[in-house]
DNA sequence: CGCAGGGTTGAGCGCTCTCAATATAAGTGG
DNA sequence: CCACTTATATTGAGAGCGCTCAACCCTGCG
């Protein structure tokens, strides 16, 4: 199921046109481009790329030359601490856009696929030059790194004041508004990653994700067996949310 | 003390050319400008303005028009929970470049004065012309980003994964670094923020971060009254990171 | 001098971690 | 296809780190 759901009742003609091939919708959807503008940014995919489960799409430290977008599977990015520890600073899905921490030098980061996955491969110095022709493009690069700023932001408030059901309840939310928004289920799906990932980018052990998932399931909030999951009752989860003292 | 002291004496002059009004190293200093480009970054500077302890400089949810570069002050950003709740998402200091969450539309965070302080004010709109002009620019502009994105992964790395003191030493050599890169003493400071948002920052309470400065001082790692610190021991404070099993 | 904001310190609790055992699923090779 | 191995999940018991609540102290300022 790789076709995607458009969302933009308006744009999706021209998302059709443009992004047949790729989802590019992180970069020219809600851009007012021409048709000719258009084809340029379609010309940013230089190649695609196969990356197997497991593999890493790039490693930290190696030399920045790409943004990736994903066009279909699922990653995880993630740090690595001095003494191997690692923090897992996101989940990237169908759609959306990878590597940009690597912009003006080597990646931070590492990014790891979760399932065999496609992408496709846009060179940082073709979107320099288009950006550079179209204003219009360049807003959207600029806005694509704010909203990862932005994004950035928001798991730090998740990671520094919120406590454990809080964090797991806004992990599931936001996954499941992910989901919908890319025409999936919103209310059940297949977790990619392991307890321990999840663990990891929220800032709690693998046991207590564990625990939460149970509990949450004694609740009647959520249906978890192993990796499926099947939302009951979103409600409820934003209620864990809002019933911070 | 608004003097920089520069760190690459390559630049320096040029430095001193180009960014005596207003410290715009985050943005001029590494990168290869001809003297006539350098001349049209200064121009960016569109006026100052003041900031007195405590007002906004920007607010969350206001509509976003410019960058802002510390010429001198102190200030923190930060995200305000819908219940009140508070997360400081930084601290920015003299030199450094604020604001660019708003980018693409409203300004994410709110960003408060901790001391009465002043900006150069560098309007988007002329940020987007003149760096369409002049590649080195707009590579700089985009590594900018990058680097802020990778300085929030270092706080998730934090947050999601350190322990209490282990995050408060992180704290105290990163202000070490920055003090030292401008030109100040990396080992005696005056902190501009309370311990409450210290806490809030490294996501811990007041009282934590209280308990554990006393901590530090009794090992004689540093010294410290009030908000007047000196750091005694460097090593020592590396080696509470290094110390993580 | 008195007040207010910020900082320190103590006592006790509770959330999350640690350690450990068991269960379940997913591979793997014969 | 099945026995075996390995990765991943679940669950329990107990400990500890950081939080909560509360009292007190320090400093600057009207």
């Amino acid at each position: 199921m790789n076709s995607v759901t458009a969302i933009h009742p308006a744009a999706a003609s021209k998302f059709e046109v443009t992004c047949s091939s790729c989802n590019l919708r992180e970069l020219c959807l809600p851009a007012g481009l021409c048709d000719e503008d258009l084809q340029r940014v379609e010309n940013l995919v230089y190649a695609r790329r196969r990356v197997k489960r497991g593999e890493a799409l790039y490693q930290a430290g190696g030399e920045f030359s790409a943004v990736y977008a994903i066009r279909s599977g699922f990653f995880k990015t993630s740090l690595l601490d001095n003494d191997g520890r690692e923090q897992v600073t996101g989940f990237f899905m169908n759609g959306e856009l990878l590597g940009m921490d690597g912009i003006g030098g080597a990646y931070h980061g590492t990014a790891i696929s979760l399932e065999d996955s496609e992408v496709c491969i846009l060179p940082y110095a073709l979107i320099e030059d288009v950006s550079r022709d179209i204003p219009a493009l360049q807003r959207r690069l600029h806005a694509v790194l704010a909203r990862e700023i932005a994004r950035d932001h928001g798991i730090m408030m998740l990671l520094g004041s919120m406590r454990a059901e809080e964090r797991l309840a806004t992990f599931l939310l936001n996954l499941s508004k992910r989901f919908l928004r890319r025409g999936y289920s919103s209310t059940e799906f297949h977790l990619r990653m392991t307890r321990d990932e999840i663990g990891s980018h929220l800032g709690l052990k693998l046991e207590t994700v564990s625990r939460l998932f149970s509990a949450f399931q004694k609740e009647g909030l959520i249906e978890v067996q192993q990796k499926h999951v099947r939302i009951l009752d979103i409600a409820g989860l934003e209620r864990v949310l809002a019933a911070r003292r």
